[in-house]
RNA sequence: GCGGACGUGGCGGAAUUGGUAUACGCGCUGGCUUUAGGUGCCAGUACCUCACGGUGUGGGAGUUCGAGUCUCCCCGUCCGCACCA
């Protein structure tokens, strides 16, 4: 064998020898024991960032570790292809988006391959192609005549100069990106989604996942946000027009706290109002600036302005102002709250900047009620306790919510009401690049949906955005068509789909890929649910919940036998970097890691850094996510050329546990390489004996005395692997083969029979544990030293229980908590004996000769804690 | 604003889940090898102290024989918020 590591060599045989055995591909066998592996597909940008690097050599990790466990595994990968991002590119090179993402997808497949990943090729697919898309179509018309796609009126940014939708991503401090302009919110027809029929199943159904973190599924509950409370009216009559003011609360024992309400500046009331008040109408305009992005509306200033108009409060008859306020949402609920100053902490904050009534009706312990000093103390529901509420007063949150709910009902004004946060999903996108809507638009007929004959509705390729509206308006030969139920002239919907669809069922398709006649099929009821999915912590809410709801339309439908389409899932870190920048004349400069050079000083602390260009100084910014815009980013490329895919690997594994943040380092690099080269050093040392060994058939561990000491620590270091490996935890699992290596690192196997094979039962533990971290590496060092021929089909190692037990044992002895000594005893030594070596021992004797030991703590196999007093 | 995380040497991180804090790696210091080296190898490296010993896991309190780990309060950083994917 070389007698250097020759990454690219070693690389480019393994791969093409897995390229020709066809080593990944996954057969449809439901008699084998599965395992479906699989991580988030990456939208095709261009190149590959070091955030798919890590995603998929984690799930790259978990499938061959479960292969070599036996397991059949299926590792697919795809393109999430269609958005946002192929448009702008259309718009700033004049290229079809299609184009783009067909040239990106390409070039990124190629990369993905040199990192060698051990994916199934042949299931390969793009949401773009029809192929895929049509059954976003067909399944859409599905849930129309389920009454789960409906239609309604929604609200999107509006661009007033370019006359466009604009995306949230697409307003900056509430302007158009492009133009600058202020926003608008604008009301158009849009199709949705009814996941609110599936929210308590969805929210129930997360106490079944233990493989998910806790934190997503606290997320996912707290979105879908279910809330008991009442929904109730307060009735008005104006100008002889009686009507009702409907709110929502899950605080109905405030009420009668209230002495104002607050609707939304697009509530009916405030349109009534503004007809005759300009200023008032003024006023409604403004709040329809902005964007619809629910945390700029939550942190703007809180503004009202009193509409004029009095409604009745529903228990008293008191008459209550309605005021229009600029936080109020009309998408949530009703459109309008009531407010409770004394109660609320927002209620409070508005009523004291426009001079507002605070009235105090929830008794509470220990604080006393004045205008000054009152904190709006959110009663707690246990403790408080109805005070100034006539007949309520006295009765605790239950009691008085059961007593106002009921006094609501008898005058029909209410009733207790469970509502959730979660909104259904609106799923119109006035874009191009997407899946089409399959409506025909027909005057007669009216909104007619596509026969599934006629499907795909095919979204024609060539066309180039300009970023003004939607492309697909402009294309006769898209929109005219005849109505499908009456043959009269027609016009297509060109509303496309929001790219959250294409990436709620892809997992199911990679199951039956080459199937063009139905969506799904029996393999994926074999193949599903995924086993282990992984991507980024950012996709908690809407992908995983939107995933979660299309499976369940899927079920309902008779396509998958799950309910859940992931058992377990994995949410990986970012990778970030040091920043570097310059400000030049107001503007920023930043500088990219690969050029500057840090200075340290004697103890390495960093003192400063220098640009490679002038050697100039610049600042070192801090540790920001890898972006272009912070020009951190590491080119996985350029790594995977000078290092090879291995390193890369095992510096990307090594640096962090999978689901924390993973900071870049050039030397963690060179470290992760020194590692390998240590490594293959070793194997070629050893390579006589190893070979000669394993030309003999089945070879036996050592059982000489002398290699006792050396086994033990090497089982030890294996179990400690074992059970990384379990938990995923895959730095530690480096880590323990590094230790492997630093043990071995000493032996010479040449030398005599026990220590050959000794080298023989390491260095195949060792090679094995490594392998789904740097499987070319390991694949090619298997077989140079006659291991085998492929080392994923060699099964996993296991522990040597015998190998593991010890005569002697180490414990440590504390006096009164503090480490004072350290004690060996006889393994078999029963809890008097410990007790008796650790008082003997002479440093304990020097802290524990005056004293008294009230108590003896001893913890098997750790430590002895001599619990000590002084004599009196 | 609401929701969810995180905080340990100069740095990334470890701590078998309440039991020796800092494993492993990087960096740094010193030495050896090499024609040379930005290669390789060896040793040292939390802080204070000559030492005995003491201090130390963002800050403050608490539970415990024992807390990085559990509880409460505070500070700081990061992620998501429905049209970025």
């Amino acid at each position: 064998m070389d007698e250097q590591y020759l990454p690219a060599t070693v690389e480019r045989e393994a791969q093409a020898s897995w390229e020709s055995n066809g080593t990944f591909q996954a057969p449809d066998d439901a008699s084998r024991e599965k395992f479906y592996c699989l991580s988030m597909f990456p939208y095709p940008s261009g190149r590959l960032h070091m955030g798919h690097v890590r995603n998929y050599t984690i799930g790259d990790v978990i499938s061959r570790f479960e292969r070599m466990r036996g397991k059949n595994v299926l590792q697919p990968m795809g393109w999430d292809a269609f958005g946002l991002p192929a448009e702008n590119a259309a718009m700033a090179n004049s290229v079809p988006p299609a184009q783009w993402t067909h040239e990106n997808i390409a070039y990124m497949k190629v990369q993905l391959q040199s990192l060698g990943f051990a994916i199934d090729w042949t299931r390969e697919l793009a949401t773009c192609h029809p192929d895929y898309y049509r059954w976003n179509q067909w399944l859409f018309l599905r849930m129309l005549e389920s009454g789960i796609a409906y239609k309604k009126s929604g609200v999107v940014n509006w661009d007033p100069v370019d006359q466009t939708v604009l995306a949230n991503e697409q307003v900056i401090d509430g302007r158009g990106w492009r133009t600058g302009a202020p926003v608008e919110k604008r009301e158009i027809p849009m199709y949705y989604l009814e996941i609110t029929r599936y929210a308590d199943e969805m929210l129930d159904a997360l106490d079944d996942l233990p493989g998910w973190p806790p934190q997503v599924k606290t997320m996912q509950a707290n979105w879908i946000g279910r809330s008991h409370g009442v929904r109730f009216a307060f009735p008005y009559e104006f100008d002889g027009e009686a009507g009702r003011l409907w709110v929502f609360t899950t605080r109905a024992d405030t009420i009668m706290g209230v002495t104002f309400c607050a609707v939304a500046a697009e509530h009916p009331l405030a349109e009534r109002a503004a007809r005759d008040n300009p200023e008032l109408a003024v006023f409604i305009e403004a709040c329809k600036q902005g964007s619809i992005a629910e945390a700029d509306i939550a942190t703007i200033d809180k503004k009202g302005m009193p509409t004029g108009l009095r409604v009745d409060h529903p228990l008293t008859g008191e008459p209550v102002e309605v005021w229009v306020g600029n936080y109020v949402l009309m998408s949530y609920g009703d459109g309008a709250v009531m407010a409770v100053p004394g109660h609320d902490e927002r209620d409070f904050e508005f009523a004291l900047k426009y001079d507002l009534p605070i009235r105090q009706v929830i008794d509470v312990p220990g604080e006393s009620f004045s205008d000054e000093a009152w904190q709006p103390w959110y009663a707690d529901k246990e403790r408080g306790r109805c005070v100034n509420s006539g007949a309520y007063d006295g009765l605790d949150y239950l009691e008085a919510v059961d007593a106002i709910a009921t006094d609501l009902a008898a005058k029909e004004l209410g009733e207790k009401r469970i509502q959730y946060r979660l909104r259904d999903w609106g799923i119109s996108r006035q874009r191009y690049w997407g899946c089409p809507i399959p409506i025909v638009h027909c005057d007669a007929c009216g909104d007619v949906p596509v026969p599934d004959d006629q499907l795909p509705v095919l979204l024609p390729d060539d066309c180039v955005p300009d970023g003004h509206g939607n492309p697909l308006n402009k294309r006769d030969d898209f929109i005219n068509t005849s109505c499908p139920a009456c043959g009269a002239p027609a016009r297509r919907e060109t509303d496309t789909m929001d790219t959250f669809v294409d990436s709620s069922w892809y997992y199911a398709r990679y199951c039956c890929r080459d199937n063009d006649t139905a969506m799904t099929d029996k393999r994926v009821d074999d193949w599903m649910p995924v086993d282990q999915y992984i991507g980024g912590i950012e996709h908690a809410i809407l992908h995983l919940l939107y995933s979660r709801f299309w499976t369940r339309v899927m079920r309902d439908s008779g396509l998958v036998s799950v309910d859940e389409p992931f058992t377990n899932l994995l949410t990986q870190g970012m990778v970030v970097a040091e920043t570097y920048y310059r400000d030049d004349a107001g503007r920023r400069i930043f500088f990219n890691p690969a050029d500057v050079d840090v200075q340290r000083d004697d103890k390495g602390k960093i003192t400063g850094a220098l640009a490679n260009e002038d050697g100039q100084p610049v600042t070192v910014g801090g540790i920001e996510k890898m972006s272009k815009s912070k020009n951190n980013g590491v080119d996985p490329q350029t790594l995977v050329e000078r290092y090879g895919a291995d390193t890369v690997r095992v510096f990307t594994m090594f640096a962090a546990p999978p689901e924390q943040s993973l900071e870049w380092s050039d030397s963690g690099v060179e470290g992760g390489y020194r590692f390998l080269k240590r490594l293959w050093a070793l194997a070629a040392a050893w390579q006589a004996p190893v070979v000669l060994l394993n030309g003999g058939g089945e070879v036996a561990p050592a059982t000489d005395d002398a290699a006792r000491p050396l086994r033990q620590e090497i089982h030890a270091l294996l179990q400690q692997a074992l059970h990384d490996y379990g938990r995923y935890q895959f730095n530690t699992v480096i880590s323990a083969c590094m230790k492997l290596l630093n043990l071995l690192g000493g032996l010479e196997a040449g030398t005599d029979d026990w220590r050959a094979r000794v080298a023989h039962e390491g260095l195949g533990i060792l090679l094995r544990l490594l392998a789904p971290v740097a499987p070319h590496f390991c694949h090619h060092l298997w077989r140079e030293l006659g291991y085998g021929e492929e080392i994923l089909d060699a099964g996993w190692p296991g522990v040597d229980e015998a190998a593991l037990v010890k005569d002697e044992i180490e414990l440590v002895v504390q006096v009164n908590g503090k480490l004072r000594g350290q004690i060996r005893v006889p393994a078999s030594s029963d809890r008097e004996a410990i007790e008796q070596a650790a008082r003997d021992d002479a440093n304990v004797q020097r802290f524990t000769a005056d004293k008294v030991v009230r108590k003896v703590i001893v913890v098997p196999g750790r430590l002895v804690n001599l619990v000590v007093t002084d004599a009196n």
